[in-house]
DNA sequence: AAACGTTTGGCAATCGGTTGTCAAGAATTG
DNA sequence: CAATTCTTGACAACCGATTGCCAAACGTTT
């Protein structure tokens, strides 16, 4: 069938290893797996055996008879968005630091993708990163009790998260745009799915309320550059000097359909993002926006998960983790116009 | 143990099925792997208890007996490149319309890192696709002859590809910047373990000696914007009127320092970049770049793997396909420069 | 030297499916 | 109605590991 009959072209098994050693394979594994509780000498034997034949276990197996895969699932909305690369990153990096591998899902904006994919992953996977869910509360929190599930940007009781503090940063945001002379400004919602869109507007209108100047909410738009230029033309119309939008992507857009129409930034119109993605330091003009560490909130997410999958580790178990954001202004805020 | 002594707490097995319907767990499994070798009244039981109990077959267990993973690796030099997130969203979306499953793996720039996760991978996925690999000619034939491997611009006889013709696109780009007045032209080299940049530097060469031009050759750099201000730097030493850089990043970095450094461009200075990445539309100014289609080659890459793991199905079985790339022009190009 | 405790290593069941073999039953045919 | 072919479904081996259980071998203590 093969070439070389006479050569193991198949990879090599703990069969083969205690065949070579003349040991029974149980052996082998307890040797691999359990070094204290196989004697030196048999255990350098087996161990040198392994390394001759190039032995790697067989994941496969391995979960089949131990109930543990070694893999997470990542689930993130759209993997064309590039605030998720970071976390990707983040997560890989990570995950395969601890010896696991990622499965990583685009859900496609889509709670029936997302749920069908925790499902498949409840068996494919021993724990699960979600980013920004779109399920319902209950619904995640039912997942969360058949696989750990740490969820990142999503906040629902009972269920482990990395929330990432961007409410607070909307207030310096609006802070900022206060210091510039703007006293009517409207946020760009995200998608009516995205809590964390609630929670920033909720923070926005609060504050605002508080130091007395004018929120308006325009949307809900999706998170895309596309949708940024109806977002201009909303805020354009609605009459405001500063927008606070629900991530760059619809900053960018915005940013460009506003040049399309001859409306200078920052003179005309203020623009804020949020999440610092790639590409929001050399836009025209470079665009003010809420910066976080997002690859490290996704290492924070797996430790938080391993630390529930692995509890002799010891650890903190942190059931929440609030990851810090702060302004960075570059040229898209500006002094508001006088024009009035 | 479970809240729900009584509750199937569990997913449901073949043997749930089995015993739900009074028949053989081994006839579950034909029924629904091989419906027509079991009768309509019967399979219509099973279907139908499987539907009720929920039944989702163990990917893992199904592996282990069939050999068949129902997963396929894609392996990328570095996931927060913004080339591969559409490559990677074309082999996702037809990956998971074919019903497998995705496993990303980021190689970090490595062939180490690449080559052992190919090892890795050996066992735990039915394919792999290899986006811009890093490994010799010898070592990744090797590896497709353990294991199917679609290679995504790298061409390697006896390796079944995707390649993005960015070459010829180079000659548009050499053609573009002529007509322009360019006589002085550069090209900014990437990694020296990428092979499209080789590729590319020889098409470019070629082209301008034929057209009686100066092409120069900088680099290597690193395929990031960080390494695009080195680039800007040896440009303007090398005293060339335009660039035709290795990729977009390295381009919008040498867009980001020659603006730092107050040399205009175009008016100074034309720059070419390649793939048309997210961001390409919206930097300062718009560049002109070689633009493909990424996520299709993605899409082809999973046909072609495919249709290899599963000959039956018929299909060209192509061993290699080309993806045309043409000349994008935007606001990076300009006349030449007339100081001399 | 006997009794004891502790390692150490092998057997076999198990995970959840797939698949080859084969016999019983149904359908078709002479 | 009997003979034959086909279909159908049950049994059991197997994929490659893990793991509970038990017995053999070892060293220690009295």
């Amino acid at each position: 069938m093969s070439t070389h009959p006479d050569q193991a072209e198949r990879p090599a098994t703990i069969h083969d290893i205690a065949a070579l050693c003349g040991v029974a394979a149980s052996t082998v594994s307890r040797a691999l797996s359990t070094p204290e509780r196989v004697n030196v000498r048999t255990r350098a034997r087996i161990e040198e055996a392994a390394a001759m034949l190039n032995y790697t276990p067989n994941s496969q197996a391995k979960a089949l008879s131990s109930g543990r895969t070694g893999a997470v699932g990542v689930l993130v909305p759209d993997i064309t968005n590039p605030f998720y690369f970071d976390l990707i990153r983040g997560t890989q990096l990570q995950l395969k630091a601890a010896g696991y591998t990622q499965l990583l899902v685009d859900t496609e904006e889509s709670d029936e993708v997302e749920a069908s994919a925790m499902e498949q992953l409840r068996k494919g996977a021993d724990g699960i990163i979600v980013a920004a869910s779109r399920l319902s509360d209950e619904v995640l929190l039912a997942a969360a009790a058949k696989i750990p599930v740490v969820a990142v940007n999503r906040d629902v009781p009972g269920v482990p998260a990395v929330i990432i503090d961007t409410p607070s940063a909307t207030s310096q945001a609006l802070d900022h745009l206060i210091s510039l002379g703007h006293t009517r400004v409207a946020y760009v919602a995200g998608p009516v799915s995205s809590q964390s869109s609630e929670r920033r507007w909720t923070a926005l209108s609060e504050a605002a309320e508080a130091r007395g100047v004018e929120a308006h909410r325009l949307g809900p738009f999706a998170p895309t550059t596309q949708s940024g230029a109806a977002a201009a033309d909303a805020a354009v119309h609605s009459r405001v000097s500063a927008c606070i939008a629900f991530n760059d992507l619809i900053a960018i857009g915005m940013l460009q359909r506003l040049r399309e129409r001859g409306i200078r930034v920052p003179e005309d119109m203020s623009i804020v993002g949020c999440d610092d993605i790639f590409g929001a330091d050399f836009c025209n003009p470079p665009l003010t926006t809420m910066a976080s560490p997002i690859e490290q909130a996704g290492r924070v997410a797996v430790s938080m998960l391993l630390a529930r999958l692995n509890p002799l580790a010891g650890g903190a178990r942190r059931s929440r983790s609030v990851m810090p954001t702060h302004l960075t202004v570059r040229g898209s805020t500006g002094p508001a116009p006088q024009d009035r």
